[in-house]
DNA sequence: TATGAATGAGATTTCATTCAT
DNA sequence: AATGAATGAAATCTCATTCAT
C-alpha cells in the first residue's frame, strides 16, 4: 500500500472516531507512520484531507448501491433494497462510517467546513430515492406521494437511524430491521410489499 | 437581565451557529458584553458553558411538549401532537435550537464530550414517544408495533427532518408537514386517522 | 475567632502545605469560610498576607526561643537547648511551619519576593547562636572559633536538617537527634558536653 | 549549538535566576532565541523542561564529584574532597546552580512538583557520603557513627551553606572553608585530620 | 518523495485585585 | 466589616502549516 493510501485510511479511521477538531494532522501522520510534512505534501491541509477522506468512502457507497439496485423488479422492492444495502454498509464500514456521517450535509460537526461538493454527492443519493419512488408510483408499488419530499424523509430516516446506532449510547436490538419496516409501511402500497 | 443569563444565552447563540470547536469563549463573553473572566466564573470552564447552554433549552422544550400534550384523546392523535410541537419548538428557537441539536446525543460535534447526562434527558422524550405508541395500541389508533423500536424510529424520523431543515443547504418546502405524515402513515391505523 | 483570624491560620497552612505560586487568595478564603473580598480588607494583597503569615509564626517561635534559653549555665548547654528547642518547634507546629521555611531568606520560593523584613528578623535568630557561642568560648565550653561563620554553619545545619524532615521523601529515624549530636560534636570542648 | 541545547541553557539560568514559577515559557523561548512553540516541541511542557534542566546540571555534577573522589586514600580525605568539590562546583556554575536547588528534594519551590524521580538522583549523592564514612570507620580515619543519618547530616551541612551563599542576602567570608572545617571537626578521629 | 525542525497565532484557563452594595 | 460579582492581564499549551534538507 502506498503511503498516500496509508494517510488516507488513517485519517478516515481517525475523523470516523475522534471527529474533525478532535484530530490532529500529527495523530494522522502517526497513525500512517509517516512524518508529518508528508500529509501536507499529498493533501494541502486539513480540510482537504477531511474531504479526501469523506469523498472516497462516498464514491465507494454509492458504487455498492447502484450495483445491487441494478435488478430491482418494482419501486418498492428497488427501495427495500436501497436501505437495506445502505444500512449494511454502514455495518460492513463501521470503523470508517462516521467518518461519512461527519462529512455529510447533516454534520453538526464544524458548520464552517465547505461541505457544498460533498452536498452534491449526497444530494445524487436522495435523487436516487426519488426516482425510486416515482418508478414505484408508476408501477403502482408505492402510494401516491410528493417524490421529492417523500424522498427526503426516506433519507431522514436513513439518517436517524444510521445516527442512533453510531453515534448515541442506546442500544436498541433490531433497529435497522425496523427503520426498513417503518419506511416501507409508510410509502408502498398492499399490491408492492405483496409482490 | 443578569450577567450569567447574558452570557447563556450568547452560548446558546454561538453554539448554534459556529458549532463547539468553532465557538471561543472569547467570542461568547464579547457577544455578551462581558469580561471573559466572568464566563469562568459562573462557568467554570467551556464544557460546562455547552452542558449548561443545552441543558436549558432542552429542560425548556420538554416542558413545552408536556404541556401540549396533555389533552390528547388517543395515541394516534398524541403522536401528531408530540411530532408537530417539536418541530415548531425548532422553527420557534431557530437562533438557539442547533445547540440542542449539537449537544444531543446524536450530535456528531466533538465526540469526546460527556453526552450521558443529555442522553438521559433525551431518552425522556424518547420514553414520551413510547408511552403514547403503548397508549395508541391499546386505544387501537395505532397499528401493533414493537414499541420501543418503534419510538426509537419515530424520533429518528424527528432527528433527520430537523437535520435536513437545519443542517444542510437544501430548501425543501413543506418537509415538515410531510414528516408527520410520513410517520402517521408508518404507525396509525385508519380508524386512528380517521378518529 | 476573629475573622482576620482564621484568614492568617488559614494561610499559615495553606502556604505550608502548597507554597506561595500554589495558593490562591480563592484557597485562603474558603478554608477560612469568607468571601475572598475579606482577605483583601485585611490584608491588602497576597504578598502582605504571605508576610503576614510568615511573621506571626516567627515571632512566636522566637519567644520560644528565648523563654527556654533563659536559664543555661554555659555556652555548650545553651547551643543544646537552641538547637533541641528549634526542632521541637517544627515538630509542635508541622502544619504551619512549613511556612517559616518559605519565607525564610534560605527558602528558593519566588526570589522576587521581598523577604528583607523576615530576613533581619532570621539574622535575630543567627544573633542569638553568634551570642551563645562567644559565651560558650569564654566559659571554656566552646571550642575557639570564628563565631560569625560558625553560628551561620549551625544554623546551616538546622536549616539542612528541617528542610531534609519537611520537604525530602526521605524518612531518616532519629535525624534530629543526630543534627544535634553533629553540632556539638564539632563545636563543644570535652569539658563542656561533660559540664 | 543546537536549538535543544540552547533552550535547555536559557531554562537552566531562567530557573536559576527566577525560580519555577517566575520562569516562563515565552521568557525562555526568547532568551533561546526560539519560537515559543519550539520549546514545547521538544519538551512537553514546563514541568518537563524544569525536569530535564534539573537532571542535566546533576548528572554533571555527580560526574565530575566521581571523578574528584577517584584517588582518595581515606575515609576521612575522601569526605573533605566530596564536600570540597561539591562547593566547588556550585561556584563554577554560579549562574546555573540554583536550578539543582530549585529541584532537589530539599527545595521548597512548587511542593507538587514531582521530586520523586530527582529524589532518587539525589539519594545517589548521599549514598556516596555514607559509603566514605563506611570506609573512614574502617581504617580508622572516621569516628564511629550511625552512618545513614550522618550521611544526611553532612549533606545537611552542604545544603545549609550553599543555600546561605546562593539564596541569602547575607555575605559570610569564608563560610564555605568553614563548612568543610565544621563537617570535619565533627566526623574525623585526631588521626585522620593529621594523615 | 520524505523528514521533522521550526513558527506563531490563538485558545483555554487562572487569579490577583477592585468595587458596588 | 463583609460579600461576591466583575475585570483583564498573563500563562500554558495546541496545532495547522511552512520549509530547509
Amino acid at each position: 500500500m502506498s503511503k498516500k493510501e496509508k494517510i488516507l485510511i488513517a485519517a478516515q479511521e481517525l475523523f470516523a472516531r475522534c471527529g474533525y477538531a478532535g484530530t490532529t494532522m500529527k495523530m494522522v501522520a502517526e497513525q500512517a507512520g509517516v512524518a508529518s510534512g508528508l500529509v501536507f505534501h499529498y493533501f494541502d491541509n486539513k480540510e482537504t484531507l477531511f474531504m479526501s477522506a469523506g469523498s472516497e468512502l462516498i464514491d465507494t457507497m454509492i458504487g455498492v448501491l447502484r450495483d445491487k439496485l441494478a435488478d430491482s423488479h418494482n419501486g418498492c422492492e428497488a427501495l427495500g433494497t436501497f436501505v437495506k444495502a445502505y444500512l449494511e454498509f454502514t455495518i460492513e464500514n463501521e470503523k470508517t462510517f462516521p467518518t461519512i456521517i461527519r462529512c455529510s450535509p447533516f454534520s453538526d460537526d464544524n458548520p464552517d467546513l465547505d461541505r457544498q461538493k460533498i452536498g452534491a454527492k449526497f444530494r445524487e443519493l436522495i435523487d436516487m430515492v426519488e426516482e425510486i419512488l416515482r418508478q414505484g408510483i408508476e408501477d403502482g408499488s408505492i402510494v401516491d406521494l410528493p417524490v421529492t419530499q417523500t424522498a427526503f424523509m426516506v433519507y431522514a430516516n436513513i439518517v436517524g437511524a444510521v445516527r442512533t446506532r453510531f453515534l448515541t449510547p442506546y442500544d436498541i436490538p433490531g433497529l435497522y430491521d425496523e427503520a426498513c419496516d417503518f419506511i416501507m409501511r409508510s410509502v408502498c402500497t398492499p399490491k408492492g410489499i405483496n409482490l
